[in-house]
DNA sequence: CAGTGTGAAGGGGTTCACAGCG
DNA sequence: CGCTGTGAACCCCTTCACACTG
């Protein structure tokens, strides 16, 4: 592949995700001292197909040996640049209700690079609570806070009603990535990258494969 | 497409969470007392191909009126039944965590004819104690209770190390679903179906198409 | 004649197979 | 000799276009 920057619009949709996988994996094998893997050993442990793996990290650069495979810690540091998260982005997120407390509690995400720099709730009875030493704000404290501390991304867990209300105020002040969590398509916004998660279709999932048949009448 | 039971093979893997968010539309097109809609109206709604609708369904039967449109109760009977939510499922949750008590109390899943019968937790701690009237019990009971209590899916939301060890005892007991949260690559069972979903990489996701771009070095 | 149902075309992504290189 | 990097084949899925029908 050739040097120089890559453009993002080449590098297929599915792969995406794929990474962020990779570099866990990668972590682990870090932690466990293991210098260089094989694209065959990764997909041992993804099961995985090693050739997708190959042309994966082929959108990148050559990030391997030819004969010898992959130095882990260096294969980390590129996949990590590739991902973005060697930057650190600034989060938010609104809505504190049962899934939006959780992820807020989640250890995960400020281990990547993100840093939760705020909790918003439009309830009066949660707003001055405080969730792992970050303070729940009203919502109508948003605005201003946008203004005064930049933010890059949005996680959103309010009901579905409101949610395209509560994305038109983020991405009005300056946040250019989103994660949807409610159940609610939002209206796409040139600059602004949006992802859907849609939590109560995988139960669905599920039962569809379970169910023995599906015969018409 | 032919009547008699259809050929789950034969649906496209990408179809089956578009049903479920077709469903969820139809539903609120139910409440809001519309008798028939068009799969161009629907495609709008969900900012999707008509077409793209029309063939989903076509793997089913057929639900429409040529010339009309769908009948939305008729439409949401066929696709419940399609989905298999129109069978009662019994779930449980492994992992009275952040995430799976958040899960616990959420109640979108239990409108769509899954039913909570039990959360299990390793911790004495959180044992004992109550989430919206379900229990959480000690994980040592689960095979008992599995035995006394025919349980189809299994929600886990255990940390990544001992995801294998405890999704091995769900499948013993005659679980035949698992969603998996944790970050883990479960090994796959003959018979049983297991679908994964990763929350922490959606923000890379995000992280990716907003990072301006990745040149090597 | 409007809108469904669907064969066929088109596009994107995965897998294969092997050339290339350490 | 082994494993990477990658063109090409393949496959799945989406989209188009239109025949069909109430």
């Amino acid at each position: 592949m050739a040097p120089g920057p890559i453009d993002k619009s080449q590098v297929p949709q599915a792969t995406v995700p794929r990474l962020a996988r990779y570099l866990r994996v990668l972590h682990r094998l870090e932690r466990e001292g293991v210098p260089k893997v094989s694209s065959k050993e990764l997909a041992e442990r993804l099961d995985a197909n090693a050739a997708q793996i190959r042309k994966d990290f082929s959108y990148f650069g050559e990030f391997g040996v030819r004969g010898v495979g992959y130095e882990v810690e260096y294969l980390i540091d590129q996949l990590s640049r590739c991902l973005g998260v060697s930057e650190k982005w600034k989060v938010i997120i609104l809505g504190a209700g049962k899934l939006g407390s959780a992820l807020a509690r989640y250890r995960g995400f400020q281990e990547e690079g993100f840093e939760l720099v705020g909790v918003f709730d439009s309830s009066q009875r949660v707003a001055g609570s405080d969730i792992d030493g970050v303070t729940v704000r009203p919502e109508r404290e948003l605005p201003e806070f946008l203004q005064e501390n930049p933010v890059d991304i949005a996680i959103l867990t309010v009901p579905g009603e409101v949610a395209q209300l509560v994305a038109d105020k983020v991405i009005a002040g300056g946040v250019r990535g989103i994660v949807n969590f409610a159940p609610a398509r939002l209206a796409s916004v040139d600059g602004v990258f949006i992802r859907q998660v849609d939590l109560s279709t995988e139960l669905m999932v599920v039962s569809f494969y379970l169910s023995k048949e599906c015969s018409p009448r």
